[in-house]
DNA sequence: TATGCGTTGAGAATGACTCTCATCGGCCCC
DNA sequence: GGGGCCGATGAGAGTCATTCTCAACGCATA
Protein backbone atom coordinates (compact mmCIF):
# COMPACT_ATOMS: atom_id res chain seq x y z
CA UNK A 1 0.00 0.00 0.00
CA UNK A 2 1.29 3.44 -0.83
CA UNK A 3 0.55 6.52 0.97
CA UNK A 4 -1.03 8.68 -1.49
CA UNK A 5 -0.50 12.78 -1.05
CA UNK A 6 -4.11 13.67 0.35
CA UNK A 7 -7.09 12.48 -1.42
CA UNK A 8 -8.84 15.71 -0.64
CA UNK A 9 -12.60 15.53 -0.65
CA UNK A 10 -12.23 12.53 -2.69
CA UNK A 11 -14.75 9.90 -1.50
CA UNK A 12 -14.01 5.44 -2.08
CA UNK A 13 -16.54 3.23 -1.52
CA UNK A 14 -16.64 3.10 2.18
CA UNK A 15 -15.05 -0.38 3.61
CA UNK A 16 -16.05 -0.68 7.19
CA UNK A 17 -18.59 1.87 8.93
CA UNK A 18 -17.96 5.78 8.63
CA UNK A 19 -14.65 7.43 8.03
CA UNK A 20 -12.83 4.50 7.50
CA UNK A 21 -10.53 5.29 5.02
CA UNK A 22 -6.83 6.66 4.65
CA UNK A 23 -8.28 10.10 3.11
CA UNK A 24 -11.08 10.21 5.52
CA UNK A 25 -8.98 10.46 8.76
CA UNK A 26 -6.10 12.36 7.05
CA UNK A 27 -8.65 14.79 6.69
CA UNK A 28 -10.03 14.88 10.18
CA UNK A 29 -6.48 15.01 11.71
CA UNK A 30 -6.18 18.51 9.16
CA UNK A 31 -9.11 19.70 9.99
CA UNK A 32 -8.23 19.67 13.67
CA UNK A 33 -5.54 21.49 13.70
CA UNK A 34 -2.55 18.97 12.75
CA UNK A 35 -0.40 18.57 10.10
CA UNK A 36 -0.61 15.33 8.40
CA UNK A 37 3.20 14.21 7.63
CA UNK A 38 4.53 11.88 5.64
CA UNK A 39 4.96 10.14 9.14
CA UNK A 40 1.87 10.23 10.36
CA UNK A 41 0.57 9.57 6.98
CA UNK A 42 2.50 6.24 6.84
CA UNK A 43 1.79 5.49 10.21
CA UNK A 44 -2.06 5.80 10.13
CA UNK A 45 -1.69 3.85 6.50
CA UNK A 46 0.07 0.63 8.85
CA UNK A 47 -2.51 1.10 10.93
CA UNK A 48 -5.16 0.63 8.63
CA UNK A 49 -3.53 -1.66 6.59
CA UNK A 50 -3.96 -4.24 9.32
CA UNK A 51 -7.23 -4.99 8.99
CA UNK A 52 -8.89 -7.18 11.27
CA UNK A 53 -5.57 -7.79 13.20
CA UNK A 54 -4.62 -5.30 16.08
CA UNK A 55 -0.99 -4.52 15.70
CA UNK A 56 1.86 -3.09 18.45
CA UNK A 57 3.30 0.02 18.46
CA UNK A 58 6.46 -1.39 16.99
CA UNK A 59 4.95 -3.45 14.94
CA UNK A 60 3.21 -0.06 12.88
CA UNK A 61 6.77 1.30 13.80
CA UNK A 62 8.05 -1.18 11.13
CA UNK A 63 5.24 -1.36 8.72
CA UNK A 64 5.37 2.39 8.79
CA UNK A 65 9.05 2.39 7.68
CA UNK A 66 8.34 0.75 4.18
CA UNK A 67 6.10 3.57 3.33
CA UNK A 68 8.36 6.35 5.04
CA UNK A 69 11.92 5.33 5.90
CA UNK A 70 12.32 8.13 8.44
CA UNK A 71 9.59 6.66 10.60
CA UNK A 72 10.85 6.15 14.11
CA UNK A 73 9.38 4.37 17.33
CA UNK A 74 9.04 7.52 18.92
CA UNK A 75 7.18 9.42 16.85
CA UNK A 76 4.97 6.40 16.28
CA UNK A 77 4.15 6.42 20.21
CA UNK A 78 3.66 9.86 19.69
CA UNK A 79 0.91 9.87 16.63
CA UNK A 80 -0.38 6.97 17.97
CA UNK A 81 -0.92 8.87 21.12
CA UNK A 82 -2.79 11.99 19.34
CA UNK A 83 -4.56 9.56 16.96
CA UNK A 84 -6.40 8.31 19.59
CA UNK A 85 -6.80 11.38 21.55
CA UNK A 86 -9.08 12.45 18.11
CA UNK A 87 -10.36 8.97 18.22
CA UNK A 88 -8.77 7.91 15.09
CA UNK A 89 -7.40 4.89 16.67
CA UNK A 90 -8.46 2.78 19.18
CA UNK A 91 -5.69 1.75 21.79
CA UNK A 92 -6.60 -2.04 23.76
CA UNK A 93 -4.72 -3.12 26.37
CA UNK A 94 -3.95 -6.77 25.49
CA UNK A 95 -3.59 -9.50 28.38
CA UNK A 96 -0.37 -8.42 30.39
CA UNK A 97 -0.71 -4.85 29.61
CA UNK A 98 1.09 -4.26 26.47
CA UNK A 99 -1.26 -2.08 23.94
CA UNK A 100 -1.95 -2.79 20.67
CA UNK A 101 -3.83 -0.46 18.21
CA UNK A 102 -7.00 -1.08 16.65
CA UNK A 103 -8.37 0.81 13.26
CA UNK A 104 -11.99 -0.65 13.34
CA UNK A 105 -14.70 2.28 13.88
CA UNK A 106 -17.11 0.14 14.09
CA UNK A 107 -18.31 -0.70 17.53
CA UNK A 108 -16.97 -4.42 18.33
CA UNK A 109 -15.18 -6.73 20.91
CA UNK A 110 -11.68 -8.09 20.80
CA UNK A 111 -10.68 -11.53 21.18
CA UNK A 112 -6.54 -12.36 22.84
CA UNK A 113 -5.40 -15.17 21.32
CA UNK A 114 -4.08 -17.72 24.53
CA UNK A 115 -1.24 -19.22 22.09
CA UNK A 116 0.08 -16.47 19.88
CA UNK A 117 -1.25 -13.16 21.96
CA UNK A 118 -3.00 -12.06 18.87
CA UNK A 119 -5.42 -9.75 19.00
CA UNK A 120 -8.38 -9.43 16.51
CA UNK A 121 -11.77 -8.04 16.17
CA UNK A 122 -14.72 -10.00 16.95
CA UNK A 123 -18.15 -8.85 15.72
CA UNK A 124 -20.64 -7.26 18.44
CA UNK A 125 -23.65 -9.57 19.55
CA UNK A 126 -26.13 -9.18 21.77
CA UNK A 127 -23.90 -8.08 24.68
CA UNK A 128 -23.33 -4.96 25.14
CA UNK A 129 -27.02 -4.13 25.72
CA UNK A 130 -27.38 -6.83 28.68
CA UNK A 131 -24.38 -5.07 29.71
CA UNK A 132 -25.96 -1.77 29.76
CA UNK A 133 -28.33 -2.91 32.06
CA UNK A 134 -26.67 -4.98 34.24
CA UNK A 135 -24.49 -2.74 34.88
CA UNK A 136 -27.21 -0.21 35.90
CA UNK A 137 -28.42 -3.15 38.35
CA UNK A 138 -24.72 -3.38 40.00
CA UNK A 139 -25.29 -0.54 42.84
CA UNK A 140 -22.96 -1.22 45.26
CA UNK A 141 -22.67 0.86 48.25
CA UNK A 142 -18.88 1.14 47.65
CA UNK A 143 -18.40 1.39 44.15
CA UNK A 144 -20.47 3.78 41.62
CA UNK A 145 -20.38 1.74 37.84
CA UNK A 146 -20.40 4.38 35.17
CA UNK A 147 -19.23 1.72 32.97
CA UNK A 148 -17.44 -1.33 31.68
CA UNK A 149 -15.08 -3.40 29.10
CA UNK A 150 -15.03 -6.96 27.66
CA UNK A 151 -12.48 -9.16 26.24
CA UNK A 152 -12.87 -12.49 25.18
CA UNK A 153 -10.37 -15.12 25.28
CA UNK A 154 -9.64 -18.36 22.68
CA UNK A 155 -7.62 -19.21 19.70
CA UNK A 156 -6.83 -17.42 16.23
CA UNK A 157 -7.07 -19.32 13.15
CA UNK A 158 -3.80 -19.45 12.32
CA UNK A 159 -2.74 -21.24 15.76
CA UNK A 160 -6.02 -23.28 15.84
CA UNK A 161 -4.76 -24.72 12.14
CA UNK A 162 -1.68 -25.50 13.39
CA UNK A 163 -2.94 -27.19 16.31
CA UNK A 164 -1.24 -25.27 18.78
CA UNK A 165 -4.81 -24.58 21.30
CA UNK A 166 -2.93 -26.04 24.50
CA UNK A 167 -1.04 -23.44 26.59
CA UNK A 168 -1.55 -20.95 29.28
CA UNK A 169 -0.19 -17.66 27.96
CA UNK B 1 -2.82 -8.73 61.81
CA UNK B 2 -0.08 -11.51 63.28
CA UNK B 3 1.74 -14.50 61.42
CA UNK B 4 0.07 -17.48 62.93
CA UNK B 5 2.66 -20.44 63.32
CA UNK B 6 0.76 -22.90 60.86
CA UNK B 7 -2.84 -23.54 62.10
CA UNK B 8 -2.36 -27.06 60.64
CA UNK B 9 -5.58 -28.92 60.46
CA UNK B 10 -7.16 -26.80 62.83
CA UNK B 11 -10.65 -25.17 61.03
CA UNK B 12 -11.76 -21.03 61.97
CA UNK B 13 -15.33 -20.40 61.36
CA UNK B 14 -15.26 -19.84 57.59
CA UNK B 15 -15.21 -16.16 56.50
CA UNK B 16 -15.96 -15.47 53.03
CA UNK B 17 -16.17 -19.13 50.52
CA UNK B 18 -13.82 -21.79 50.83
CA UNK B 19 -10.61 -22.29 51.99
CA UNK B 20 -10.58 -18.61 52.64
CA UNK B 21 -8.64 -18.40 55.96
CA UNK B 22 -4.69 -17.74 55.85
CA UNK B 23 -4.34 -21.41 57.89
CA UNK B 24 -6.31 -23.01 55.32
CA UNK B 25 -4.47 -21.22 52.21
CA UNK B 26 -0.70 -22.16 54.16
CA UNK B 27 -2.00 -25.97 54.26
CA UNK B 28 -2.66 -25.80 50.63
CA UNK B 29 0.90 -24.52 50.37
CA UNK B 30 2.29 -26.73 52.19
CA UNK B 31 0.07 -30.15 50.59
CA UNK B 32 1.58 -29.27 47.06
CA UNK B 33 5.27 -29.54 48.58
CA UNK B 34 6.09 -25.68 49.10
CA UNK B 35 7.73 -24.69 52.27
CA UNK B 36 5.66 -22.10 54.24
CA UNK B 37 8.45 -19.56 55.10
CA UNK B 38 7.71 -16.58 57.29
CA UNK B 39 8.31 -14.60 53.91
CA UNK B 40 5.50 -16.52 51.82
CA UNK B 41 3.40 -16.68 55.41
CA UNK B 42 3.65 -12.74 55.86
CA UNK B 43 2.95 -12.28 51.87
CA UNK B 44 0.13 -13.86 51.88
CA UNK B 45 -1.09 -12.86 54.91
CA UNK B 46 -0.55 -9.33 53.68
CA UNK B 47 -3.02 -9.99 50.52
CA UNK B 48 -5.72 -11.86 52.83
CA UNK B 49 -5.70 -8.29 55.02
CA UNK B 50 -6.60 -5.93 51.92
CA UNK B 51 -9.79 -7.26 52.18
CA UNK B 52 -12.02 -6.26 49.52
CA UNK B 53 -9.63 -3.83 47.87
CA UNK B 54 -6.96 -5.53 45.06
CA UNK B 55 -3.57 -4.54 46.01
CA UNK B 56 0.17 -4.08 43.76
CA UNK B 57 3.04 -5.96 44.36
CA UNK B 58 4.50 -3.09 46.26
CA UNK B 59 1.98 -2.55 48.73
CA UNK B 60 1.75 -6.15 49.63
CA UNK B 61 5.67 -5.82 49.96
CA UNK B 62 5.22 -3.12 52.46
CA UNK B 63 2.35 -4.70 54.17
CA UNK B 64 4.62 -7.88 54.39
CA UNK B 65 7.66 -5.86 55.63
CA UNK B 66 5.76 -5.09 58.72
CA UNK B 67 5.33 -8.99 59.59
CA UNK B 68 8.51 -9.98 58.38
CA UNK B 69 11.14 -7.49 57.45
CA UNK B 70 13.34 -9.38 55.77
CA UNK B 71 10.87 -9.64 52.80
CA UNK B 72 11.62 -8.50 49.54
CA UNK B 73 10.08 -7.21 46.25
CA UNK B 74 11.67 -9.87 44.06
CA UNK B 75 10.81 -12.68 46.62
CA UNK B 76 7.26 -10.62 46.97
CA UNK B 77 6.06 -11.23 43.44
CA UNK B 78 8.12 -14.68 43.10
CA UNK B 79 5.79 -15.56 46.43
CA UNK B 80 2.74 -13.84 44.14
CA UNK B 81 3.24 -15.77 41.58
CA UNK B 82 3.72 -19.17 42.86
CA UNK B 83 -0.05 -18.26 44.72
CA UNK B 84 -1.46 -17.43 41.67
CA UNK B 85 -0.19 -20.68 39.89
CA UNK B 86 -1.45 -22.27 42.67
CA UNK B 87 -4.79 -21.08 42.56
CA UNK B 88 -4.42 -19.07 45.94
CA UNK B 89 -4.26 -15.60 44.76
CA UNK B 90 -5.68 -14.21 41.11
CA UNK B 91 -3.83 -11.82 39.42
CA UNK B 92 -5.94 -8.80 37.71
CA UNK B 93 -4.79 -6.46 35.33
CA UNK B 94 -5.84 -3.31 35.97
CA UNK B 95 -6.25 -0.46 32.89
CA UNK B 96 -2.67 0.16 32.14
CA UNK B 97 -1.72 -3.49 32.54
CA UNK B 98 -0.47 -3.15 36.31
CA UNK B 99 -1.22 -6.19 38.02
CA UNK B 100 -2.91 -6.02 41.49
CA UNK B 101 -3.62 -9.30 43.56
CA UNK B 102 -6.70 -10.41 45.14
CA UNK B 103 -7.69 -13.29 47.39
CA UNK B 104 -11.00 -13.57 47.54
CA UNK B 105 -12.16 -17.24 46.13
CA UNK B 106 -15.94 -16.59 45.58
CA UNK B 107 -16.46 -15.11 42.00
CA UNK B 108 -17.06 -12.22 41.46
CA UNK B 109 -15.81 -9.00 39.40
CA UNK B 110 -13.47 -5.97 39.75
CA UNK B 111 -14.29 -1.81 39.22
CA UNK B 112 -11.67 0.14 38.87
CA UNK B 113 -11.53 3.65 39.91
CA UNK B 114 -11.32 5.58 37.28
CA UNK B 115 -9.89 9.02 39.32
CA UNK B 116 -7.41 6.96 41.80
CA UNK B 117 -7.04 3.33 40.46
CA UNK B 118 -8.15 1.34 43.15
CA UNK B 119 -9.44 -2.15 41.79
CA UNK B 120 -12.45 -3.23 44.14
CA UNK B 121 -14.22 -6.48 44.24
CA UNK B 122 -17.59 -5.81 43.28
CA UNK B 123 -20.80 -8.90 43.60
CA UNK B 124 -21.23 -10.77 40.76
CA UNK B 125 -24.70 -10.33 39.63
CA UNK B 126 -26.43 -12.57 36.36
CA UNK B 127 -23.90 -10.89 33.52
CA UNK B 128 -21.74 -14.30 33.74
CA UNK B 129 -24.40 -16.59 32.71
CA UNK B 130 -25.41 -13.91 29.56
CA UNK B 131 -21.71 -13.98 28.72
CA UNK B 132 -21.46 -17.70 28.62
CA UNK B 133 -24.01 -17.74 26.39
CA UNK B 134 -23.07 -14.98 23.94
CA UNK B 135 -20.30 -16.45 23.98
CA UNK B 136 -21.13 -19.98 22.52
CA UNK B 137 -22.87 -17.46 19.91
CA UNK B 138 -20.06 -16.17 19.24
CA UNK B 139 -19.17 -18.38 16.28
CA UNK B 140 -16.10 -16.48 14.21
CA UNK B 141 -14.57 -18.36 11.29
CA UNK B 142 -11.25 -16.40 12.46
CA UNK B 143 -11.06 -16.75 16.26
CA UNK B 144 -12.62 -20.01 18.62
CA UNK B 145 -13.92 -18.17 21.72
CA UNK B 146 -13.34 -20.03 24.91
CA UNK B 147 -13.78 -17.08 27.38
CA UNK B 148 -13.87 -13.94 28.91
CA UNK B 149 -13.20 -11.18 31.39
CA UNK B 150 -15.22 -8.30 32.22
CA UNK B 151 -14.40 -5.10 34.01
CA UNK B 152 -16.24 -2.47 35.06
CA UNK B 153 -14.90 1.11 35.48
CA UNK B 154 -16.53 3.84 37.74
CA UNK B 155 -15.49 5.44 41.34
CA UNK B 156 -14.78 4.09 44.32
CA UNK B 157 -16.80 5.17 47.99
CA UNK B 158 -13.12 7.66 49.00
CA UNK B 159 -12.93 9.35 45.64
CA UNK B 160 -16.56 9.61 45.73
CA UNK B 161 -17.42 10.89 48.72
CA UNK B 162 -14.38 13.65 48.25
CA UNK B 163 -16.19 14.80 45.30
CA UNK B 164 -13.50 13.33 42.71
CA UNK B 165 -15.53 12.14 40.15
CA UNK B 166 -14.16 13.82 37.05
CA UNK B 167 -11.07 12.75 36.01
CA UNK B 168 -10.01 11.10 32.79
CA UNK B 169 -7.34 8.78 34.17
C1' DT C 1 29.63 -32.41 60.56
C1' DA C 2 28.97 -32.63 55.63
C1' DT C 3 25.78 -32.61 51.54
C1' DG C 4 21.76 -31.15 49.14
C1' DC C 5 18.23 -28.34 47.77
C1' DG C 6 14.52 -25.15 48.10
C1' DT C 7 14.43 -20.28 49.22
C1' DT C 8 16.03 -15.72 49.67
C1' DG C 9 18.07 -10.65 48.97
C1' DA C 10 20.45 -7.51 46.21
C1' DG C 11 21.09 -5.77 42.22
C1' DA C 12 21.25 -6.06 37.23
C1' DA C 13 18.47 -6.71 33.18
C1' DT C 14 14.31 -6.33 30.42
C1' DG C 15 10.77 -4.25 27.80
C1' DA C 16 7.12 -1.11 26.92
C1' DC C 17 6.61 3.33 27.07
C1' DT C 18 7.63 8.51 27.92
C1' DC C 19 10.61 12.60 28.14
C1' DT C 20 14.16 15.87 26.72
C1' DC C 21 16.34 18.47 23.63
C1' DA C 22 18.67 19.83 19.60
C1' DT C 23 17.38 19.94 14.92
C1' DC C 24 14.35 20.13 10.83
C1' DG C 25 10.94 21.99 7.55
C1' DG C 26 7.18 24.64 6.07
C1' DC C 27 5.15 29.22 6.39
C1' DC C 28 4.45 34.21 7.14
C1' DC C 29 6.55 38.72 7.05
C1' DC C 30 9.77 41.91 5.66
C1' DG D 1 14.82 35.29 -0.86
C1' DG D 2 16.49 35.79 3.96
C1' DG D 3 15.10 35.39 8.84
C1' DG D 4 12.28 34.10 12.54
C1' DC D 5 8.41 31.16 14.23
C1' DC D 6 6.58 26.99 15.62
C1' DG D 7 4.90 22.41 15.08
C1' DA D 8 7.02 17.98 14.31
C1' DT D 9 10.83 14.83 14.39
C1' DG D 10 14.93 11.46 15.77
C1' DA D 11 18.14 9.90 18.99
C1' DG D 12 18.92 8.77 23.14
C1' DA D 13 18.18 8.93 28.07
C1' DG D 14 14.86 8.06 31.67
C1' DT D 15 10.95 5.59 34.04
C1' DC D 16 8.59 1.92 36.03
C1' DA D 17 6.71 -2.69 36.74
C1' DT D 18 8.40 -6.93 36.41
C1' DT D 19 11.85 -10.73 35.81
C1' DC D 20 16.41 -12.71 35.98
C1' DT D 21 20.97 -14.01 38.00
C1' DC D 22 23.67 -15.55 41.42
C1' DA D 23 25.84 -16.00 45.72
C1' DA D 24 24.42 -16.91 50.33
C1' DC D 25 21.18 -18.97 53.68
C1' DG D 26 18.20 -22.43 56.37
C1' DC D 27 16.88 -26.56 57.26
C1' DA D 28 16.50 -31.38 56.52
C1' DT D 29 18.68 -35.68 56.13
C1' DA D 30 22.80 -38.93 56.23
ZN1 LIG E 1 -2.89 -17.37 17.88
ZN1 LIG F 1 -10.65 -3.57 17.25
ZN1 LIG G 1 -11.04 6.17 43.76
ZN1 LIG H 1 -11.10 -9.68 43.40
Amino acid sequence: MAVTTAGRGRRRAVARGTGATLADRLEALERQGYRATPQRRAILAAVLGAGRINVSAEEVCGRAKALCPTVNLATTYRTLDLLKRLGIVRRVTYGDGRGVFCANPDPHYHGTCLQCGAVVDLPRGRIADVLEREQRGLTDPAFAVVGHRVEFYGYCDACRSAGRTGAIL
